[in-house]
DNA sequence: TTTGACAAGGAAAACGTTTTCTTGTATCAT
DNA sequence: ATGATACAAGAAAACGTTTTCCTTGTCAAA
């Protein structure tokens, strides 16, 4: 619709390889005369390079491929939003196709993506475990956003679990709790089991015993985070706190706590994993650590953007750091809080605390 | 990297005329023998068609330009999934750009998407209330997937708030209440505006009247649902029933009433609007009506479809109503629980319930 | 003077398609 | 036999750029 670089050149009164050259700013020198010209003439007509057709010549698309499962998942599109981020800052365009868990389907985006002539590809919490023999063969990079299964990989941008756990559980030692509980996700979760692991080792470091009954898996969700509460409520000696894995379970505990007549952080200090917006808006509000989906994305951005110029190989795995937001959830045990607050309420009738219901 | 059209032909003995003609499934006539020859050596040499070119020549890219401005808002990834769903099954890719609730920011979101020769575009949860001049200049169709402010407006793809509400508040009637507040969004809004408009003419068709007092404008949010909840506590004479504009206020709503000692739905039955996720995870369980985000993509995508294919011009509002999710937040009203229960409990206690703190 | 280097710009190739135009050949009704 | 028609395929233009390769002119160094 716009004028052709043609014509632009026509009523310049200059070829269209020197009206190219101001246009785009080549090394090739031009008058500051006709450059001006050249320049007064475009924006005179509304010049705008059909992308297409520089695309064909230069082989360069500024566009960036994005795979993932699904919009629907909680954290895609932060993931996302944060290379979408990245991407404007450079120019660049995300072009999204979506897999939908399915394998079969992931390799078809691929393809989709590369006859689109991306310039590198970012997978956003993939499932698969390798990158295609396609793309391989494309020589094109690749990144991967919140790889969730399989262990360590290279290319990859992942959340810092073990650093991101230890925030939690150390925030709940130094208020004072020794004895505390975990709910853990599935240990098929890589997630799951560096949360575990973290939560394990922050307590040896910190000289505090590991008790087994204390540590239980469940599924992530809600309903889980109930049950899983529940058991840990039947132990004869109840802990003072607890650090669990991801937020939906946290409410889940919330709710398992309530029902047996228990309140955190009054009768329980929990912590929890990842910031979901649900855990700020709710009573208790959540302590949670939050899974920096966003960062990871633009980091990742950043990554692939360094690999289409061309200044770097493949990557090892890059770990980035949540923060650990302290709101309503947590407070200091009991025993500690009788040293410290001029009322005093009846603590120690919650310590073996069953399931009475409420009242 | 894959074999070019030119290469085929020539490994083939046909020109590249032919060639083209059988890999594109042209109506002009090849005859089966070549065409199977083509076929076999593309196949073989892996030929996958230059979209970049073939778009240059036929001015259609197989795009759908989408801006919005944030994926973080909750509809927007539920829209935009129910677009590229569409938009995948006639083999179309939608560009997502962000206008970050920026006027100028959006302008230059269509100007991006035009440059790359998009075919249409669609603004999802767009602010602005005119499409820019360049874009009209541009002649390119486009669509507004849930339109926010404004009133009705062609090419504009919305919830059925109307009916939705009209769905919630019949419920509640056909359950036996008679006394119905309502926690209204922001007037500002134009789905608030008609969730009230429908929640009166609803009460009024059937033959309930209409306390103002029990409707209470608020903001959306948790917090306002608490505040608008307490508001509504501070009556002399409760309703039996409410219906909230949205779920995140009708969870505030809940808050407020179990901090005032009340429980829904045995106190007060509650329905609600949206559907968001949290509203089928915490207890009680929101009965709620839905907002059809991802269907109101899908509808969008379709529209815009049509148009592109120059089968339709412009568009009148395209309402798409929701459903109404039975779950647990809603009961009868104590009258008629007494009637059908085997067991009474003192439910009469509750009739003028202040705000006493939970035992 | 000659030579060479360099600035400035134009012509044309190239990117990989699709499509128009043209040509050749077989088929068919006259 | 002859013109008309349809079928099959090729040559080449076109899409709008960028970039390579040339050409010309100018100026400084030899």
């Amino acid at each position: 619709m716009s004028a052709t670089l043609e014509e632009v050149a026509k009523a310049a009164g200059v070829s269209v390889a020197t009206a190219s050259r101001v246009l785009t700013q080549s090394a090739h020198p031009v008058r500051a005369e006709t450059r001006q010209k050249v320049l007064r003439f475009a924006q005179a007509m509304d010049y705008r390079p059909n992308l297409l057709a520089r695309s064909m010549r230069t082989d360069r698309t500024h566009t960036i491929g994005i795979v993932a499962d699904n919009l629907l998942s909680p954290f895609t599109p932060p993931i996302i939003q944060g290379i979408q981020d990245f991407l404007k800052t450079i120019d660049y365009l995300g072009l999204i196709v979506n897999a939908d868990w399915d394998p079969a389907i992931e390799r078809e985006a691929i393809t989709t993506l590369l006859s689109r002539a991306v310039e590198g590809i970012i997978f956003v919490e993939s499932s698969h475990l390798a990158p295609t023999q396609e793309l391989v063969e494309s020589q094109k990079p690749y990144m991967y956003a919140h790889r969730l299964f399989g262990s360590s990989v290279q290319n990859s941008v992942v959340p810092d679990d073990y650093q991101g756990a230890q925030l939690a559980v150390e925030h709940l030692i130094r208020l004072g709790h020794r004895r505390i509980a975990h709910i853990a996700g599935p240990r098929g979760w890589h997630s799951a089991r560096r949360r575990v692991e973290s939560y394990r080792a922050t307590l040896l470091q910190h000289g505090l015993p590991i008790d087994p009954a204390l540590i239980v898996e469940s599924d992530w969700m809600f309903e889980g985070g109930v049950t899983a509460m529940q058991q840990i409520l039947s132990q004869p000696l109840l802990p003072t706190a607890i650090f669990v894995g991801n937020d939906m379970m946290a409410l889940g505990a919330i709710e398992a706590l309530r029902t047996a007549g228990l309140q955190a952080p009054k009768d329980m200090a929990l912590a929890a994993y990842d910031n979901r917006e649900v855990s700020q808006i709710l009573h208790p509000k959540l302590t949670t650590v939050s899974l920096p989906a966003y960062h990871m994305g633009q980091k990742a951005a950043e990554l692939i953007w360094l690999k289409v110029q061309g200044e770097v190989g493949d990557l090892e795995e890059v770990k980035i750091c949540g923060q650990l937001y302290i709101r309503e959830s947590c407070g200091a045990p009991p025993a500690l809080r009788t040293l410290e607050a001029v009322d005093m309420g009846g603590n120690a009738r919650h310590r073996q605390a069953g399931k009475q219901p409420q009242s």
